[in-house]
Order: structure tokens, then sequence, then C-alpha cells
DNA sequence: CTAGTTTTGGAATGAACGATACAAAAGGAG
DNA sequence: CTCCTTTTGTATCGTTCATTCCAAAACTAG
């Protein structure tokens, strides 16, 4: 009982989650936040509890879809794991340029929170340590199932590998931020892409 | 003539820097930036007119110092060129562990503030701008003597692998916020460094 | 020594911050 | 209808923010 919500709370997460992603946690206000949602103060508290909280919630909302999308992309076990990998580097880079029309790219909230606040904050930075853990699992998986087929080079391990996919996906982001046009990007993924075959002369023929 | 400054320019702004480096620019407050100089409120306003032209000096001081050193590997021309880019990454681990033990890494300034503000400075982004245009200039300058030596591949245009080193090295900084260690990082560097040289006994890869 | 100019410390500025208090409003439960 | 609980709008809290003001201090040129 009592008096219902006015309003729906993944909506207003969903909200929340954008303008923390355009602005940063520091340089978003709770008037920023009360704007994007159209929310009072007072549904944002009640609901919430604080900027904090509904930050830790809304990176969340955010690591989970976005960690999703890439799992999917990965798991499509009906292609090739480099053609799997290609499609992930694909979907960063639409991702990327998705935004409406002017201005730069604003990145991934994940690498932007990252530098701005895992270092000084721990609640946040283990938030972000759990979602790469399981990003790198996926990158691991594709990558371990490449070197069986012969696909991807046995001469890194798939740890490696992944960190490595995983870094270049990270400088990708930074990279649009600071202004690199679509086509840097592909250049970027396909050069990551080269690292990934095997050498010439141990490549086998393909099933 | 008057009452001559009490303290030296150029160490408050090392030490302003310092201070943007590990907190951000938000994040800072006039109050830490007087603890970090030594200065009072007055010096600095006296000084350097505001926070945000501070911040401005404090980054093209970092960028000025940080790409010098960049260069300084990078044309060393009594070495191979992937050994250069070798000893580039080999700096860029070492800038990220050498802090005093605790605590993660701090990044690197520049993917910072291209996270932070390049989106919404137009200020800060053009100094961004400039300086990733003088690295890169110097990452292509090495590549292309890298192809005519036929240690690097020929496959890929010298400012496509440029982009993707300047990819590579900010991810790196971003995995290391994140928390990789030192092992993770080199194998990130080594697997990089896969895909700038040529194929197998310099053969043409076949489609 | 003095006059002139700059720096300096410390207090004060108004604006914006995150968060709260409180009463009116709203709707379900009986 | 009337409780009773929850939500909501508004006003406000104390703090902190970047910045400015001002008078005392410091040094130099004459």
């Amino acid at each position: 009982m009592g008096r219902p919500r006015g309003f729906d709370e993944g909506r207003a997460l969903d909200a929340a989650m954008r303008v923390f992603w355009e602005n940063g946690y520091e340089a978003t206000s709770t008037q920023d936040l009360c704007a994007a949602t159209g929310l009072g103060r007072s549904s944002i508290y009640n609901t919430f509890t604080s900027k904090h909280e509904l930050f830790v919630r809304a990176l969340g909302h955010y690591l989970d879809t976005m960690s999703a999308a890439q799992a999917a992309v990965l798991e499509d076990a009906a292609r090739p794991a480099v053609e799997r990998v290609r499609a992930l580097f694909a979907s960063v880079i639409d991702g990327e340029y998705a935004r409406p029309g002017r201005g730069r790219s604003i990145g991934c909230l994940s690498v932007n929170t990252t530098v701005e606040l895992a270092g000084r904050d721990a609640r946040v930075a283990e938030v972000l340590d759990r979602d790469l853990d399981r990003r790198l699992d996926g990158l691991r998986e594709v990558l371990r199932a490449g070197q069986r087929a012969g696909e991807v080079t046995t001469e890194r391990d798939a740890d490696g590998l992944a960190r490595f996919l995983n870094a270049v996906i990270g400088g990708m982001r930074v990279s649009a931020q600071g202004g690199a046009g679509r086509d840097a990007l592909e250049a970027i993924a396909a050069t990551a892409v080269d690292a990934l075959l095997p050498p010439v002369g141990a490549r086998r023929r393909e099933a």
C-alpha cells in the first residue's frame, strides 16, 4: 500500500546512466540527474539513497548490458573464433559512432570510470574488477576455441591474448574520445586481429 | 621591481600537475592545489589566473615531458625499429609501476584527461590533439623506417600501425588503472609487437 | 631612507554542491 | 468513505566550491 511510484525505476536508472556516461561522476550534479530522469530530488533520494549509490547501480546496469552484448557476440558458436573477435570489434566501433551526429564519442562508461574513480573508490573498483573478470573469461574462451581450431596462434597463451584484446578495445575507446575517426578504429582493430593469427607457415586448413 | 616571488613557478606547476594526475580535474580543489604546491590562494591566482588555466599549463607541461621522452626512445637510430618500439613499451610499463609501492597505477594524464575532459572542453581537446599528432608522427617515423628495413610488415600502412600502437599504449594505461599486473602489461606489449612483424620468412600472406 | 610595485596571507564573496525536513498529495486497504 | 503508508514538491540545511578583496609584508630603484 501507500502511494505508488509515478515513474519507472528502470527508465530512471537508464537515464542516470546516460548522464554519468556523458559527463563522468564528479561533473554530474544531482540537478543534472533530476533533469535527465525527470524526477524531483525527493524521488531520487527516496529511491536511490545517494548520488554515489545511484552511480554504482547505474554502472552495474551499464556493465551488465554491455558484457551481455559482448558475450552474445562471442558465443555465437556457429562462426569461427576469429570471426567472432572481428564481430566484437565491429560492434565496438558501431557503438562508438552510433551516437546522434555531432561531437566526439563519449567512449565507454567502464573505461571512463576506471580512469576517473577506480583508484580512489574501492566499491566502484570492486564492481569494475568483477566485470573485467567476466569479460576476460569470455575472451579467453573464444581464444582457446580458436587455438584448438588452429585459427589462433598458440605462441601466446589465451590469457595474454585476452588481456591484449581487452586493452586494444579500451585503447580504441580512448582513441575515439580523442577524436579518431571510424577508419582509424578499423585499422586498429584489423591490426589487432593480425596479432591473433598463427604464423603463415603454421596455419592449417580450416574445416 | 616589486616584491619577488617566494617560490619556483616550475616546481609549483610540477606539483599541480601531479595532483591533477592523481585525482583528475574535477576532483581536484583549489585547496588541494594549495596543499600540493605549498602556495597560498593569492599566489596561485596571481600566477596562474584560474584553476582551469593552471590545469591547461600543467597538462602542457606533462605532455611536453612525456612526448619528449617518447621521442628520445624512438629516435635512437642505433637500434632497429622494432627494438625501439619494444623499448617504448618497456618505458611505458616501467613508468606505470615506478610509483612507490601501494595502490593502483594512476595511469597517464593524457589518457585521463582525454576521457574526463576532451568531450566538453574545447581548449583542452585542442592541446591533446596537438600532442597526439606529435606522438603519432614519431610512431609513423619509426614504423616507416622499420618497413624500409624489412623488420615491420608492409601489409598495413604506417599510419594505421601508428594508431594501433598508440591505442595499445592507451589501453595498457587503462588496464593498469584497472588493476592489471606487470606481467599482464608485458603480455599485451609483446602481442602488440607481434602484429608489427612481417609474415614468417618475409612471405606474402594469402587471402 | 623613501617611494613605488608586487607578492602574500587571510578573510570574505556568492554560487553550487549533496542531502534533508516537512507537509501536501495520492492511492490502496479496511 | 476513512485510515495509513508512501511518494512528491518545495524549501532549506550546512558545506564546499572557485574566486576576489584588502591590507600587511617584502624587496628594489632612486
